[in-house]
DNA sequence: GTCGTTGTTACTTC
DNA sequence: CGAAGTAACAACGA
């Protein structure tokens, strides 16, 4: 289930192979994959660029955009023939050269929405984690502005977008900050460590092609690396690699979440 | 049969 | 209004 790493590197896949390249047909297998919000199909645009925000890939069209989300289970995986599997495949996007970009979703999570302009889609959606406008002080300021935990406030995509269950719990553990710590709470230097944490975490996760736990698959259906490299994630009853402490695991926000009761104290007091 | 699962949204309650 | 909790969406594997 996606996060924005694994999304930005199926972007990434995704430029070479369809920029300037014209959709011929879109074949749907379960209605409700596709919300077409334009008057017409995508039928004989061509993809112009493709961008991403937050968990969102965006195909720029000559008249409008494709947006995606691939929720809990989507994969994209390109094809160069009829040669591929049909089970859960839930859209098929035809390019005119004749190879074709499969939507996979076994949990029919998932959306492709047709829509003719950006705004009403994303006016839920903040800055993304990656982008420049993404600042140590823009950030403080966020934290200072709400008093939630700091877990739930990651994970609502309208403050910071990107970030999923994984990621944050890796960045909470990297940066030292339990998870129910209240934002306004957060100190100056506290704040300045999570956010490098979040970047850099984001970053070598997108060099390691992003990390499959399960369902996530590159284009070409291959798997990621970065699985591999979890701080706490999955890692509950295991040592802590930074104190050897055993990692818990506990439920936020109906959430499975990771963490090291020493190096993560609540309310800042050693447990 | 039950539980948990990398996401988002609607709804309720405080 | 913000924040927290829950169900719903839906399918699979342990
Ligand atoms: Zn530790």
């Amino acid at each position: 289930m996606p996060e924005l790493p694994e999304v930005e590197v199926i972007r990434n896949e995704l430029k070479s192979k369809l920029i300037n390249q014209r959709i011929n047909d879109i074949k749907i297998f379960w209605h409700k994959t596709f919300v077409n919000l334009c008057s017409e199909l995508p039928n004989d645009n061509k993809i112009a660029d493709i961008e991403r925000l937050g968990k969102y890939i965006v195909l720029v069209l000559d008249q409008n955009f494709l947006v995606i989300h691939l929720r809990m289970t989507g994969q994209l995986i390109f094809s160069q023939n009829e040669n591929f599997s049909r089970d859960h495949l839930r859209l098929s996007i035809h390019l005119q050269s004749g190879n074709i970009l499969n939507f996979y979703d076994i949990r029919k999570f998932g959306r492709i929405y047709h829509v003719p302009d950006l705004n009403s889609l994303f006016t839920n959606v903040g800055i993304d984690a990656l982008s420049q406008k993404f600042t140590n002080d823009y950030f403080k300021e966020l934290l200072r502005n709400h008093k939630r935990g700091i877990k739930s406030f990651l994970l609502d995509q309208k403050n910071i977008a990107g970030l999923g269950n994984i990621y944050i719990d890796e960045c909470l553990f990297l940066s030292g900050i339990h998870p129910k710590k209240l934002t306004n709470e957060i100190n100056n230097k506290s704040a300045k460590q999570l956010h490098i944490n979040i970047k850099k975490i984001l970053n070598l996760a997108i060099g390691n092609m992003g990390t499959t736990i399960s369902d996530y698959r590159t284009t070409g259906g291959g798997f990621g690396r970065n699985q591999n490299f979890l701080k706490v994630y999955k890692r509950e009853g295991n040592s802590c690699f930074k104190c050897g402490s055993i990692i818990k695991k506990t439920r936020i926000n109906s959430r499975g979440t990771h963490f090291c009761p020493v190096c993560q104290p609540e309310n800042g007091v050693l447990q």
